[in-house]
RNA sequence: GGCCCGUUCGUCUAACGGUUAGGACAUCAGAUUUUCAUUCUGGUAAUAGGGGUUCGAUUCCCCUACGGGCUACCA
């Protein structure tokens, strides 16, 4: 049994996908469980489409998502090079054995013509039922098609798909599929610049690159067959990678593949990482950015189209390794939804330690312009981290900390101070300052003891303690935070707002 | 239109042909936290329809419906 090799092939023209992560996803996963490799192949065929950066993009959310690739145009490897681009020059003999073979032929027809044909024919498809009336080797006949070559007339390779056969192959997930050949049209296999369109190219790396399972998405389905058809002719079907094709990811709401442009209108991130398009400017959110861990994300998206039987559902990479068969992967497309993937994100920042959390806060912190010490950060983070649901929301959750409060929640406060109120708090200061240590469980004593002098109900006081300290009605445990705070802050913010409360009266 | 693929709670899904059709998210109610979030407890909620095969069908087969994908010198 030869290595599992995998590989990912992606066409750089834009941000990279959830389901295209979801593919690297699971080729990986079962690369490292056979032991094998995986590969990152850039299919940049059409120049057309080329966007500049796009490739670095994608080799960066593959390094955020932790799935690094074994060879691929910035890893090296002994399949090289990794970008259809370079390896032009590869496809051309492999089209021209097909048409030696009379598996292809030549065309001729301009793309001007091919659209004139499309407009005046209502779904017109270049086959063995038209083929014989367009301008190709096949009609014209040898003479003519060889003058034609030699004065370089522009030309594509057609594949000449059999009449009456039908195409079989085993698909991981869907198990034996058929077609029949006719009913696919002629596709291009060489284009007229001399690049190969997907159809070729996949089939020529898959072989020069000893790829032995093919992942892709549901898609690509209908092309199967001319796949299945070139790699007969080309190198032998035992040679051809084992296929499967993968679910969609489906819209939220109502139906069809999931796009960049629902995530814009329902607010939420399609793509990894942020993804700038260079010609228009436009920015699109990423999932990083956004405040996603990388294990939540590479988590939800493996359970999107699979599970390992169980009721688990937080699984770690390494598990997913460990468990993952493209035998339980699903046949129907998923819809995505945010909700359940913000659950995943939340239940992966509460396994996250302290330690792990200390990256995101500094850099929240210092986009604030606040120089905390690390120390007290820790301390906030240890309180704070569990109630964030995104990374991002680390801000919100714990700037009083960092912070006066700019506004204080005055209305749910002011309507019922009193005398005998501001006594206590008067007293709890005096108390406060008195206090040898400083910590929740001494504070929340001293607290309740001088409540019950005052004969004062904890909902009394509790939360204009809260207000003071926070400015708003959130949080965590108040003598947790004004343990955190220190005694001078505690006692100063008290008395800030009893000062504004004055002032109201 | 043609070809192909698919269909279990609103959503993601579980169920060697035998289960009171299970779990999770969301939602609702209650408890805890005298706040909010967390947490806990409980509830609502599904096999698209019709035919077969079978003692027995969510599961196998057929038809219908619905949904999706593809139908480029794009991938």
């Amino acid at each position: 049994m030869s290595t599992v090799r995998v590989r990912f092939a992606p066409s750089p023209t834009g941000g990279l996908h959830l389901g295209g992560v979801r593919t690297v996803l699971y080729n990986y996963l079962f690369a490292r469980q056979h032991g094998g490799q995986f590969i990152l192949r850039i299919e940049d065929t059409d120049q057309t489409r080329f966007v500049p950066g796009a490739e670095q993009y994608i080799q960066d959310c593959l390094a955020w998502c932790g799935l690094i690739p074994d060879e691929s145009p910035a890893h090296g490897g002994n399949y090289g090079p990794y970008r259809q681009s370079e390896r032009k020059a590869i496809y051309l003999p492999y089209a021209q054995q097909l048409v030696a073979a009379g598996q292809a032929y030549y065309a001729f027809d301009t793309p001007e013509e091919l659209e004139a044909k499309r407009k005046a024919v209502p779904n017109f498809q270049y086959s063995h039922a038209t083929r014989m009336e367009m301008n190709n080797s096949l009609r014209l006949g040898e003479a003519v098609t060889k003058e034609l070559l030699e004065k370089n007339t522009p030309h594509v390779i057609r594949i000449k798909m059999p009449e009456n056969e039908t195409v079989t192959f085993t698909d991981m997930i869907r198990g034996e599929v058929s077609f029949n050949a006719s009913q696919s049209d002629d596709k291009v296999l060489l284009k007229a610049d001399q690049m190969p369109t997907y159809h070729l190219a996949v089939v020529v790396d898959d072989f020069l690159m000893k790829i032995t399972h093919a992942f892709r998405g549901e898609e690509w389905l209908p092309s199967a067959p001319v796949h299945v058809l070139l790699w007969k002719y080309l190198f032998g079907l035992d040679k051809m990678p084992q296929w499967a094709h993968l679910p969609l990811i489906l819209k939220p709401d109502g139906n069809g593949k999931l796009s960049k442009r629902d995530g814009d209108r329902l607010g939420f991130p399609v793509f990894a990482m942020n993804w700038t398009d260079p010609k228009t400017g436009e920015q699109t959110k990423g999932f990083k950015e956004m405040g996603f861990l990388p294990a939540a994300f590479t988590n939800l998206l493996a359970m999107l189209g699979w599970n390992d039987g169980t009721e688990q559902e937080l699984f770690s990479l390494e598990e997913l390794v460990q468990k993952f068969s493209m035998e339980r992967v699903h046949k129907g497309g998923a819809k995505f939804d945010f909700e359940k993937a913000k659950w995943y994100n939340h239940e992966w920042i509460k396994r996250l330690g302290v330690e792990g959390m200390r990256q995101v806060a500094a850099s929240q912190l210092q986009e604030h312009g606040i120089a905390a010490e690390a120390d007290y950060t820790n301390k906030v983070i240890a309180l704070v981290k569990d109630r964030c649901t995104l990374l991002t929301d680390f801000w919100q959750e714990s700037k009083f900390f960092f912070e006066t409060p700019a506004q204080y929640d005055l209305p749910s406060v002011q309507p019922k101070w009193n005398d005998k109120k501001q006594q206590f708090f008067v007293e709890i200061i005096r108390q406060f300052e008195l206090m040898q240590f400083w910590n929740a469980t001494d504070l929340e004593k001293e607290f309740k003891e001088m409540m019950a002098v005052h004969e004062l109900k904890p909902g009394d006081v509790l939360l204009p303690l809260r207000v003071m300290l926070v400015g708003g009605k959130s949080g965590p445990a108040v003598f947790d935070i004004a343990a955190v705070l220190g005694k001078e802050e505690t006692i100063a913010r008290i008395k800030a707002m009893m000062k504004l409360l004055q002032l109201q009266k």
